[in-house]
DNA sequence: TTCCGACAGTGGGGTCGCAAT
DNA sequence: ATTGCGACCCCACTATCGGAA
């Protein structure tokens, strides 16, 4: 098939804001695909990169300018080819010759295939559909339920090999998909809740688990081969030598933990995250040692756990590794439950998951098993500039940049950005709000009389070496605009700095 | 008819490795 | 030596569609 009769699918599918036409479009082009094509065309229109990132980025792509071609000729085995052409020259570190392997690329596509290369190799598709809507479409075009699909993706972690697999074998192809050691399976998530008390309502019976502000990490040991892997899947056992020791010293043959993992302190307390990060990305080993906190059992010595409810997988947790089991509760009453949540926080960690007992594991976010409860503090803060929105927030001042008051009367210091929390009626109001306000703009960003204050909520503050005042937000988001409040009551950038310990 | 779960989109701070300067 | 880029760690929130209640 044609790359270009992908790229009309696209457009298509962009084009309708329905999710059931846009997985009828999608399904079309999946039953009209040669088997192998079906992998590459799964991977387009989910708007993945085919084979995985290629180490191009936005800044590379528009530093080219290459003539279209007039009509399309490019078939999608083509274009599976050049991509990977063009990261395997990444991997080898020539950037002229990446330079000329991409414009390659480009001089053979119409300008519409050149508009939907640019968008795929940054990252932004921005058709409206992604995984999920992939997923119906592979359902669609197979005939299979939708669960089987995505039964078949957890345990393989790839969708276009999924798809693959549907629209050649159906259902019985799908059905052969299982827990493999040394294939990481995508991990479960957890969703976030109001407040403690309103999650533990959600459950007859459920586990309290500390939340730890580290990596996820998902390790697989058969005999005495051990992998390492991320929330996305990558390996990175080479990096995490102490964990891979730890794991082959467990006493069993082979087992699939899931876990988070993270640096502490001389005192046992967690290092900043930042810390936890530095040392995870490292490839060298570092003085600071990871430590594992395995929160599920997934295979035991032959035995796959997936589909057991949870309160059976923390028996074989424990069983294989109590020593390095996360601490947490099993059916607490509410004052028990809120005791660990205050221990968590107290031991300076992030807050507490809650969990269904009673529930088999299963990727994605899909029926709220897991509760993440965290405490939130506010801030109030100075609107210093915004910038301009892409997307569905074009012709709006979008993300807008914060300041702490200076106690000593100096201009508010900038200590971090949001775009978070803004309705369209906000992003209507700010817009005309800073407009009337300007003092300055540079065509990207607006910047404004630093008089309008905003509550901000957020998870807390790290120290920053981008910020003028030493410290940046985390996971910053507008809760109010406060009218009431002048930039002198907005908070000190002492009060932000207080922040720092004891989140 | 109303409610709510799942999705996509819109971006945030920070760290690493690596190539270019 | 420094800087910029790309990939990944962590992540919150709103709008919308469409099935469930």
């Amino acid at each position: 098939m044609l790359f270009s009769d992908v790229v009309a699918i696209s457009s298509e599918v962009a084009a309708t804001s329905s999710r059931k036409a846009k997985t009828t479009a999608l399904a079309g082009v999946l039953r009209r695909l040669e088997p192998a094509e079906v992998a590459t065309a799964t991977a387009l229109l989910a708007g993945e990169l085919p084979g995985g990132r290629a180490g191009v980025g936005w800044s590379t792509l528009a530093s080219l300018q290459v003539a279209a071609a007039p009509e399309p000729t490019l078939e999608i085995g083509d274009v599976a080819g050049a991509i990977d052409e063009v990261r395997a020259i990444s991997g080898s570190g020539s950037g002229q010759r990446r330079t000329d392997a991409l414009t390659g690329l480009l001089g053979l596509a119409t300008e519409a295939e050149q508009r939907f290369l640019v968008r795929l190799f940054g990252g932004e598709l921005r058709q409206g559909a992604l995984e999920g809507v992939m997923i119906e479409a592979v359902a669609a075009a197979a005939e299979v339920p939708t669960g089987s699909v995505r039964r078949a993706f957890m345990l393989s972690g790839r969708l276009p090999a999924t798809a693959e697999a549907a629209l050649s074998g159906g259902e019985p192809a799908l059905a052969e998909f299982h827990l493999e050691l040394g294939r990481p399976i995508r991990p479960m998530l957890a969703s976030p809740a109001e407040t403690l008390d309103t999650a533990l309502d959600e459950f007859t019976e459920c586990s309290v688990e500390y939340k730890l502000d580290g990596a996820r990490i998902q390790v697989h040991r058969d005999g005495d081969e051990v992998h390492v892997y991320t929330r996305t899947l990558r390996e990175i056992t080479r990096n995490v030598g102490e964990l891979v020791a730890l794991v082959r010293g467990l006493d069993c043959r082979s087992v699939v933990l899931d876990g988070e993992t993270l640096a502490l302190d001389d005192a046992g307390r967690p290092r900043p995250f930042q810390e936890t990060m530095a040392r995870f990305g490292a490839q060298e080993q570092r003085d600071e040692l990871l430590h594992p906190y395995f929160f599920d059992c997934l295979h035991l010595d032959g035995t796959d756990l997936l589909d057991l409810p949870l309160r059976d997988r923390l028996k074989a947790l424990s069983q294989v590794a109590a020593a390095h089991r996360i601490p947490g509760v099993l059916s607490p009453a509410p004052d028990d439950a809120a005791a660990l949540f205050e221990e968590a926080l107290a031991r300076g960690h992030e807050g507490v998951v809650i969990k269904d007992l009673s529930s088999p594991y299963a990727a994605g976010r899909r029926g709220k098993a897991w509760r993440k409860v965290k405490p939130e503090h506010t801030l109030d803060l100075v609107v210093l500039a915004a910038e301009r929105g892409h997307g569905r927030r074009s012709g709006y001042l979008s993300n807008l940049h914060l300041g702490a008051r200076d106690p000593d009367g100096g201009p508010p210091i900038m200590v971090g950005k949001t775009f978070k929390g803004l309705t369209d009626e906000l992003l209507t109001w700010q817009t005309a709000e800073f407009q009337r306000r300007a003092t300055g703009d540079d065509g990207w960003t607006v910047h404004v009389v630093p008089e309008l204050v905003v509550e901000i909520e957020l998870d807390g503050v790290q120290t920053s070496s981008r910020y003028p005042g030493g410290v940046a937000l985390r996971f910053a988001r507008v809760l109010r605009y406060r009218p009431d409040k002048d930039a002198a009551e907005a908070d000190t950038i002492e009060a932000v700095r207080g922040m720092l310990r004891g989140g």
